[in-house]
DNA sequence: TATAAGTTGGAATGATTGTTCCAACTTGGA
DNA sequence: TCCAAGTTGGAACAATCATTCCAACTTATA
């Protein structure tokens, strides 16, 4: 092979890709608005992506693989399990968070375009079965430490997590205050304790 | 004032625009679309509803009107307020409910349009509000017949289901099995049960 | 029945959409 | 130092976008 290498990161070009998807949706975004932001040039940007569909995918691919980085990183600490999942509810709605940043791009994608790409609804689907295996994961080592009951249906409560966290990401569309976020957090872990005692 | 009378029904026009914008969001939408779809004219559709924004605003200010007057026939029902709540989220999964539809059009209106036009935030803001307070009053009943302790911070439950409902929305986009919601409301309202007994 | 107000279909508008194409340029291998 | 492979900028493409405009038509009132 011959002739000069790419004048850009590929790399880089998506995360930048990636931010305008996640800002404007992926009907509202032109490829005229990508190839500014991008800072790539058109033909380029077909050569080395696909088209806009396929740049899309990787974009999401790229956004689902760093969440799940993220949440590992926190309920894998050492420490309380619960005390994990707790803190990782509150990074939610921290100033970096997702809920007061622009939303969750997977969150987004699932509502612009799960009912009419069935190939990005079963991403999805399949991406939350592994965040909510991460929560159930926590939730084991909960029961196993006794800070939850021993019959406690752990999967059901992580998928209970993941919903209360789609819920979340769309209540801050709307800039629902933040203490009233904090204030369904705080409500949800105080059932979890009362019922602990039961 | 004479001239013909309008050809065309502005109510039943205003339904099926809401039913093109519900199934494929705003941006999606052409005023292609929405003539075919509606049945009308080009002229007479901006003559009587402006433009395609104002179109939107007048389709979802209708879909909220007939969400609130639902939700009030189902909590305000009577019998145990707490039945009642847990019949609305029955209802939600069910084959005609929004679970199972194409979603919920506020919902989907948060998610698409809240971060760049404050005005419909706002609007869905303060409807979330109304719906909130249809919660918090029927949680109240249900501590003053004793099926929920004095201490319940009611309006903070009531947050609490409305932001289930939206990820149970979102959930709802890619396909999530029906057993899987209906097992994280179960687990709600177990959790529930479960503190009262403290 | 004549007139004026209002509605309707369809063409036309200019802007923007995603995508393709091509000539100019750059660079690696012989 | 050539040549071929590959990249780049920018023009060009047809299709579609929201919106406007106008002539033909319909009807209520006088």
């Amino acid at each position: 092979m011959a002739g000069p290498a790419k004048q850009f990161d590929q790399q880089q070009a998506l995360v930048k890709a990636l931010e305008v998807f996640w800002d404007k949706g992926y009907e509202a975004t032109s490829m005229q608005d990508l190839v500014r932001q991008m800072g790539v040039n058109r033909a380029s940007m077909y050569d080395t992506f696909g088209n806009k569909y396929e740049l899309f995918k990787q974009s999401l691919d790229a956004y689902c693989q760093q969440s799940l980085v993220n949440i590992k990183q926190v309920l894998q600490a050492p420490g309380s399990p619960m005390q994990n999942i707790l803190r990782y509810f509150q990074l939610l709605g921290s100033s970096t968070g997702v809920v007061r940043h622009h939303g969750c791009f997977i969150n987004n994608t699932a509502v612009e375009l799960g009912p009419h790409k069935p190939e990005i609804a079963d991403y999805i689907r399949h991406h939350w079965a592994e965040v909510e295996g991460l929560f159930k994961s926590t939730l084991d080592r909960a029961v196993e430490q006794g800070e939850l009951k021993p019959d406690t249906d752990t999967a059901a409560l992580a998928r209970l997590f993941n919903t209360l966290i789609q819920g979340l990401a769309v209540s801050s569309k709307v800039r629902v205050p933040p203490e009233s976020l904090a204030s369904i957090i705080k409500t949800v872990f105080a059932l979890l304790q009362a019922a602990q005692h039961q």
